[in-house]
DNA sequence: TTGACATTCAAACGATTGATTGAAATGATC
DNA sequence: GATCATTTCAATCAATCGTTTGAATGTCAA
């Protein structure tokens, strides 16, 4: 065997399993499937993984360290450390930026990390709350921190906390929404690139709304 | 057999199909389960749709019927022309309110047609051509032409195609997300709420926000 | 070359899948 | 009550599911 992390098919393997789980779901996707993508013997994910579900799990784990190679995922504890010094908002847009990055890849397809959590939201396997605690829960409540932030130092410090939710939520909204659609959108409605520029507007439009959204009272009108 | 629409098993069937469908999508649900949960006999679901599919395509059916009875559906020809009369930021906020509406049920909980339309986004069967035209396409058209309005009555009626096309995907993002994330959020974070008052709110900040980004130029900032 | 270990392979396990069968049950009409 | 079409039912079909087995193959040290 080779001395470093894996064999040479347990890593096709992987590379098969996020893919299918990720466009399928765990329960609709085959080990078969699996084993003929990545060119293996069907006992070859028992072997190595233990079940499917292990494949599953070793598929998410190998889908979230991809992604943090590619620095396309959150990573709140470094992140933190390096922005601290950077105004509310400039935190805000650069946040914005990492999730849309972590909903979609390098080339602008949706990413399948995020699809998989998608089909972990409509149908949680075992797997589920692990991802929410390392994932969903920690991501959302930095993302209300600096949100918080955002709206006291424009004055609204006093701003209620179901509003400073309901103002991430909608944010976190725009960002994962296009993990799921961008495949219908880039052929109903070409217009809407996914690219790096694309979502460069989109990162600006989505973080300028939400600031307008914070620094304005709760539901005042910007009376200038 | 009785004279109205379809037998007893028949209905019970489809109320079945569409919560199991709406949670697992097609693949990964069987039969079997469905006719469990309706209490009916495995063939019932052959001899009353022919197929797994048949079933499969009434009960998205039998979804959008039940989605338009109770109001929850956006039913583009006539709201249409009910709507003709107001004016456009008026419109742009009924129209967030029933794509909210239409991923959300009543008792705020992510509704069955919704979930089904993103397992289709996930992984589309040979139902899905048929739900991007009767939905998706035509809502989103009918979503641009309010935002193009909305721009135009500001005084921005130059505003680019590809700028009003970003602000409606935003917006859709917005009201349609809850349909994917009202359950764990719910869990998460409950201050955030999807009852009919909540959703007013978040209505009021989905239409607000995005009045604000039709009114102001292409990517200033509004100096007052 | 030998022995020990890691990996791959074809074959098969029982269980479940969607679909089908023919008989039994049901209900309406005469 | 007899006749007919409609609906339900248990049983079963071939195919596929996740998993397991034991033999074959590859690899490296002794």
């Amino acid at each position: 065997m080779s001395a470093g992390e894996g064999s040479q098919t347990e890593q096709r393997l992987l590379d098969a399993a996020v893919g299918l789980f990720a466009s399928q779901g765990f329960t609709a996707t085959s080990v078969r499937q699996v084993c003929d993508r990545a060119e293996a013997n069907i006992a070859a994910v028992n072997y190595h993984f233990g079940s499917k579900m292990g494949l599953y799990n070793a598929a998410i784990d190998h889908a979230r360290t991809r992604a943090v190679d590619q620095n396309r995922f959150v990573q709140l504890d470094s992140n933190r450390d390096f922005w601290s010094d950077e105004p509310p908002q400039t935190r805000l847009r650069m946040f914005v930026s990492m999730l849309l990055d972590h909903s979609l890849d390098a080339s602008g397809r949706p990413s399948d990390l995020a699809r998989i959590f998608i089909h972990e939201m409509l149908d949680p396997t075992e797997a589920f709350d692990r991802q929410v605690d390392v994932s969903i829960s920690r991501v959302f409540d930095a993302l209300c921190d600096i949100c918080r932030l955002v709206a006291a130092d424009a004055g609204q410090g006093n701003m209620p906390v179901a509003s400073i939710a309901r103002i991430a939520f909608l944010i976190s909204a725009q960002c994962m929404y296009p993990a799921l659609t961008a495949g219908v959108v880039r052929v109903l409605h070409p217009a809407i690139e996914f690219d790096v520029s694309g979502r460069e507007a989109i990162a600006d439009a989505i973080s300028s709304s939400a600031v307008a959204a914070l620094t304005r009272g709760s539901d005042e009108a910007p009376d200038c």
